[in-house]
DNA sequence: TTTATTATACCAACTAGTTTGTTTAAATTT
DNA sequence: AAATTTAAACAAACTAGTTGGTATAATAAA
């Protein structure tokens, strides 16, 4: 047994992601990261062998809570799914509970961050972005073809880009927050969702 | 007098603005944009005393380009303005049409580039972003408030933020757009924002 | 019309500092 | 004893920015 460097670890990947998001992956030095950790470079080489492995553990971890969040939703509105569109609205709510209980503003999203400088990134980093975003493309069709069996729809919607609206307005709501400086903005454009999602889905079959 | 050096400066900014979408501003380097525009640095260095000067140009005529898309829109829709409804979704239209006509998968948001690197860039371009993005909202919360005049809404709908969901599908459809490499994604999202109006405001008074 | 002047535009080479990443040896924890 | 961390020095490549000089073209004086 050697001791164990998993707090250091843990604490390099905090304190990387706050500062990717602040101020870019390639806007961000290894000494920055060193300064906000309080630890030495030859602690930091020992755990990632380049500033890249970094640059695929935290877009890896970013994916996991991602996907965490996603299956937590889903489980909480399962006792819903009697009833497809109180299942996809109640989804939409878990966000919006989320993200309105959140105290500080929201510092954003690692996706959107790496998407602005993609050419940095190998394509596996790419390829697994698309992947995860993707994971939230058919979960909402899922959950979508379920409230169509049996909801029907005045207007003509496209589904499969309506499934997309989920991830671009949590997207957008980020960068519209941000360049505002008005945490609130992610909830109420959430909110906005829902409501569209209400005024599709009238009338039961 | 000596040369024009207007295409030179022109150069600089294209292929800046270029770079700088795929590999964020940070992640550029002032050799790499020499490469790209084949001038020497002494040139770049005439033309921008420093590469946060260079910053502040490239926001700058970006801002002045989404003004002048936004100005030609509402100017393109004037003739609508007696049915504040149909001015309102043709204003929709026109960004469709424009995203639709890109022959290139269309290459992103300079505003959303910058806003994840936030801390690299002086307060003066973030208040200058912050104004752009507002500039937006003001003009969607005026285009809405002349819908509300004439039509009545079923729901109970937070028109200051809907006015906000505009921008905020805009940016969200390019990250997602850019994640998944599909550019018809910014046209289908933006058309959802037309539907949820059309849905929104159903008859008239 | 030629010549000199001047403001602008540009180039090639250089500098000072930063970057990622390596190395080595000792110290610390389990 | 094995795994982790420190400390400090080091290198190679890259970074933003500077310097001194040159080319261009319009203009003014001869």
């Amino acid at each position: 047994m050697g001791r164990d460097g998993k707090p250091t670890k843990d604490k390099i990947l905090t304190e990387s992601k706050a500062l990717v998001l602040a101020n870019g992956f390639a806007g961000t030095s290894i000494d920055q990261i060193l300064e906000r950790t309080s630890i030495t470079k030859g602690a930091f080489f020992y755990h990632f062998k380049s500033k890249n492995e970094l640059a695929k553990a935290l877009i890896k971890e970013h994916a996991m809570e991602d996907k965490a969040e996603l299956d937590q939703a889903l489980e909480k509105t399962e006792f819903l799914k009697d009833d497809p569109l109180d299942r996809l609205l109640q989804f939409v709510q878990e966000f919006i509970d989320m993200m309105s209980s959140l105290p500080a503003p929201y510092p954003g999203c690692l996706y959107a961050s790496y998407i602005y400088e993609t050419q940095n990134f190998g394509e596996e980093i790419n390829d697994f972005i698309c992947e995860s975003i993707s994971l939230w493309r058919a979960t909402l069709e899922a959950l979508l073809s379920n409230v169509l069996k049996e909801y029907n729809t005045k207007l003509e919607i496209d589904m499969k880009s309506l499934a997309d609206l989920f991830k671009v307005i949590f997207e957008g709501a980020f960068i519209v927050s941000k360049a505002l400086d008005e945490p609130d903005v992610i909830a109420k454009q959430l909110n906005h969702l829902k409501t569209y999602f209400e005024l599709i889905f009238e009338s039961k079959y």
